[in-house]
DNA sequence: CCATTGACTTGAACGTGTTCAAGACAGGGG
DNA sequence: CCCCTGTCTTGAACACGTTCAAGTCAATGG
């Protein structure tokens, strides 16, 4: 498809930045449902059968939203990941950054979380799709683990990734629902869970909870559901369920 | 819309009936995407825009669904909930009494999860318009725990069978984008968490969680989530997010 | 300079969900 | 018996996502 080298774009590579750069400014503009691939076209100066030689669907052009966000939500959390070793700190951080930058794209987010939870649709955030993104995520969630002052059980540790990586969803969930005036009640949520979620992951050691933690962690293993970029070089349908 | 007798039906109710009928056998014949609205229509020896004048889209004769399901599952689960006091025995048994129930229409069952990540769906299980088939299924619940030798903390059981209820959302999710056979990951799932979450609930009582425990119980008073039955008459949106 | 090839582009046409102006029907009042 | 009113029914028309046969363009080889 693309060569790889960022040299000069040839023409394709032109008209399809066009297309998802109309199409992005339009789905800002007026919501998912209101932009037609017609609008889009033209606003890109282009035929609407051109549109489909470089998206296969409508729902495609999404996935530049999904990317952009991504890239912002990682920027947006350099602050934090390198500002403090407190876990609480970090997790909030990074889960209020992503309300920042989400925060424009409400209205639509809807109609976007709709498609994403289709298992049908490559867009599903566990879809093989996205498994870029999703790894991209995970890998937001690791450093927050990482970077902190936490000590977390070994093989709990592992998986912690990705389990926030699954909290996340749960609040994103929680967020398309939520139609309070700044996200207030998204936010209580975050605030109010993430020291909840501390509290659990130290209390993972303790001797009344080791023995849960651990069938959690088998649980996760036998199910197979492993987001890791470790796991994706082995071959197995990464993020499959 | 109805006058509340069960007398003799309208004209207008057995039309209505015949279009519900005609939708449910083409769904379950052929999926919910290949069948048309003058598919529908055909098979209710009807015109399309009479289907229109009953039920506002083609999404909302899901609903007829929902409802279909509902009961059978209540039914599936009667022997279970009457027959055992194990608080486990009874959970698993009611899940897997929901997926027996939901194994025929796993194919589309995506339709579904699609219009629960949607607020502004009238099918999604949080808005008002599911309010019944969720009360429904929060009692349903209701009766596992009432019904079980467990000892819960006062508090925490108030709010158990909402959580039970979330905790079936998520199952549902895993089980629409599990394509094993029989959905075996999905019962596997359930056989593995159904104990770990007995075990949670009869922590909850010792020294070492009774503050995490007071603390989401807070949490989803503080959110108003609160769909009992028994806040339906206050007058607030329930369900509300 | 032309011919050839493959990447790219076009816009008309199709299928499907949805709308709507117009009509049919039923039953109550005159 | 006829009209009137509100409930129900009709099917053509519309909007929009998608497809595709046909055409254009640009680079390459002769």
């Amino acid at each position: 498809m693309s060569t790889g080298t960022r040299a000069e774009p040839t023409r394709g590579e032109q008209t399809r930045a066009q297309i998802v750069e109309a199409a992005l400014r339009l789905f800002a503009e007026r919501g998912y449902e209101r932009t037609t691939m017609r609008a889009i076209a033209d606003e890109a100066h282009v035929a609407v059968g051109n549109a489909y030689y470089y998206f296969g669907s409508k729902e495609h052009l999404i996935q530049g939203f999904y990317d952009q966000m991504q890239r912002r939500h990682v920027a947006a959390s350099e602050a934090i990941l390198t500002g403090t070793a407190n876990f609480g700190d970090r997790l909030s951080g990074v889960m209020h950054a992503w309300l920042d930058v989400a925060a424009l794209y409400h209205e639509f987010a809807a109609q976007f979380f709709k498609n994403a939870a289709d298992p049908s649709s490559p867009l599903s955030p566990f879809s093989e799709g996205s498994a870029a993104a999703r790894d991209a995520a995970v890998s937001v969630m690791r450093r927050v683990v990482d970077g902190a002052d936490l000590s977390v059980d070994r093989e709990l540790r592992a998986v912690l990734p990705e389990l926030l990586w699954l909290y996340q969803m749960g609040v994103v969930l929680f967020w398309v629902h939520d139609a309070s005036p700044a996200a207030r009640r998204t936010r209580m949520l975050i605030d109010r869970t993430v020291p909840l979620a501390e509290r659990i992951i130290r209390l993972s050691r303790s001797r009344l909870l080791r023995g849960p933690t651990r069938d959690v962690v088998a649980l996760l293993g036998d199910l197979g559901l492993r987001f890791a970029d470790a796991d994706r070089t082995a071959g197995r349908a990464a993020g499959r369920i």
